[in-house]
DNA sequence: TTGAAAGCGGTACCAA
DNA sequence: TTGGTACCGCTTTCAA
């Protein structure tokens, strides 16, 4: 019986390993026997224990972490999932790995993946760690609305908002007041004699495109600045967008003489418009950037770059605490965390 | 019956979700037609197929993949993990979300972990792989051997190195040249007149660190410059690190007048230490530096960073493909791809 | 201290 | 086309 079972297994691609049974007929016990060892409870005297320890290493015996949840009660997988929107973007990787660091001392394990600005690939990677039962959801969603996750959190699915609120749901989030990281941008930017300041942002779909842009304009108007249209680029997407863009800005009747870039990669795109306008003509008057998401490397760049900071090891912290009192049973209304950005400056 | 699960539910503060069985009572038929529901299979009249999906959707079941997973013959989790040495590294990042692409491709969802070069996390973390029976692992070692992998191996675990090759262990790599990487540095530099190019490296445990180092050994005896010991330091872990040392060796008797930095973030530290110093002295000779491991940035830095680039596309491909094999049952001996570096050569 | 039997949520196999 | 029953690997419950 325990020998067709073994064939039957090798005859297929994948991984064989002992089970619990069989670590229990070679030491002579019972399988009960074999799960108290495995998970150290108490009850077994000391000769047995040495047995089954015996057999766990001869049959090099694994837990099956799938099977002992499902069985066992409170059913918990020890898994999150992190869906932010691209893996390798600098703040997203940051957010990560500072979610990573939380979630570590709570003994749980990321699943990770990226959204893209895609909704239906949110949609899909949703549906997929519901069906993997994480214990909570990280979400920086790419949807304008989250209407489909009300039937998950009534469920009971512990569920945070990174960067991004929820929208159509009432979920838990932890974001930064984008509306006020652009004023510091500007108000910096006033503050140093700018008075035509343009700005580039991303898809107007996106929550914190338009928030940031918003702040760019009522951040002009407080300051007493026109606010022009024209100055104003959106649906940018990458850095070679914004670099065009700005290009194009800076080549018009009336350039403006500043620049806030609205996200990372527009950033970069911004400089490298910068440092071509410069190869080509040495007296040109360059416009000075800065940039929505701070860069490690802020501080190398040429021209160095202003940026607003975001604190994401604070997000982290907040957002791993609201899982984990969700986790627990917490049902309290909805909770939204709005951190404050900083402006780093960086000058010449 | 069950009516007391439901409450026995409620008590604790987990999810709560609907089974197959459940939607089977309210459909009125049995557990196993509402599986071939879910699953897509034939043999379902159109009538009791739409009475199954009603109340599916009245119900919002969603199907356990643990639980489908555990019954299921070829027995695939449909996840790997991923252990790197930072997710926010740069090179990492880059790696994982290459990683991601593909495996999304196969349909194969990510377990992602940083190993931040502790032994002891990496052997925690693959215990961890395994206990969730992943379908393949890629691995970035943080130990100086592997030997512990040679059990899981035999248990058929798919496992693939990247960037640094297994020790100890008979197991697929994908890896690049460092010799040669720091040859392209070092004779990119001699080529420039550079006699005296230091060498900036990472812990000596850490495979690719030595053997950049060993690289730019071999490639300045070839190039008949003279190895001066006192300009290789290493043990470098973070910027900081590579700042303090470079500042050392320039303000030394006889200074460099180049560097190779042997990692990413040692290449940060190497250009602050030039930026300190120009900004101390604006006379004063500047070195020039080469980074091991590109930037997105590189081309906007100051001084612009000539770098070895590293094509994790090709790297995450075929680490995927290595895997995909070994999950289909490819027993065939383990190989080991070595990936040329390409400089990209960045001047003022 | 130990183990037999039931069952977690689902799939495989075979009979109806 | 449909369903009953065994069973995946493990934990729970309860009796011995």
């Amino acid at each position: 019986m325990e020998l067709t079972t073994v064939s039957a297994e090798l005859d297929r691609p994948g991984q064989r390993r002992a089970t619990m049974r069989e670590v229990a007929a070679l030491a002579g016990v019972s399988i009960k026997t074999v799960s108290r060892v495995v998970n150290d409870e108490p009850g077994v005297r000391e000769g047995v224990r040495q047995r089954v320890e015996d057999a766990v290493e001869r049959l090099h015996y694994r837990q099956h972490r799938g099977a002992s949840d499902l069985r066992r009660t409170g059913r918990r997988t020890g898994a999150i999932g992190i869906l932010v929107q691209d893996i390798a973007n600098e703040f997203s990787s940051a957010l990560l790995r500072a979610l990573e660091d939380e979630a570590r001392q709570l003994d749980l394990t990321l699943l990770a993946a990226s959204l893209d600005e895609d909704p239906a690939r949110e949609r899909a990677l949703v549906e997929e760690m519901v069906a993997r039962r994480v214990d909570g959801l990280v979400l920086m969603p790419a949807s304008p609305r989250q209407d489909y996750l009300g039937q998950e959190l009534r469920a009971g699915l512990p569920l945070v908002f990174v960067d991004r609120p929820p929208r159509g749901v009432e979920a838990d989030s932890v974001c930064v007041d984008n509306v006020a990281g652009s004023r510091l941008a500007v108000e910096h930017l006033a503050a140093k004699g700018h008075r035509r300041i343009a700005f580039l942002g991303d898809l107007d779909e996106i929550h914190t495109a338009r928030e940031r842009q918003e702040g760019w304009r009522t951040a002009l108007l407080a300051a007493g600045l026109p606010v022009d249209p024209a100055l104003s680029v959106t649906g940018l997407r990458e850095a070679r967008d914004a670099e065009v863009a700005l290009t194009r800005l800076l080549s018009a009747d009336a350039p403006p003489t500043a620049v806030l870039a609205g996200r990372n990669v527009l950033s970069v795109g911004a400089l490298r418009a910068v440092r071509r306008l410069r190869a080509e003509d040495p007296r040109a008057a360059l416009p000075d950037v800065v940039g929505f998401d701070d860069f490690e490397l802020a501080d190398l760049l040429d021209p160095p770059l202003t940026a607003v900071h975001q604190d994401v090891g604070a997000m982290a912290r907040l957002a791993t605490r609201m899982l984990a009192d969700r986790m627990v049973g917490d049902r309290s209304p909805a909770r939204h965390v709005v951190l404050q950005p900083l402006l780093h400056v960086r000058e010449r």
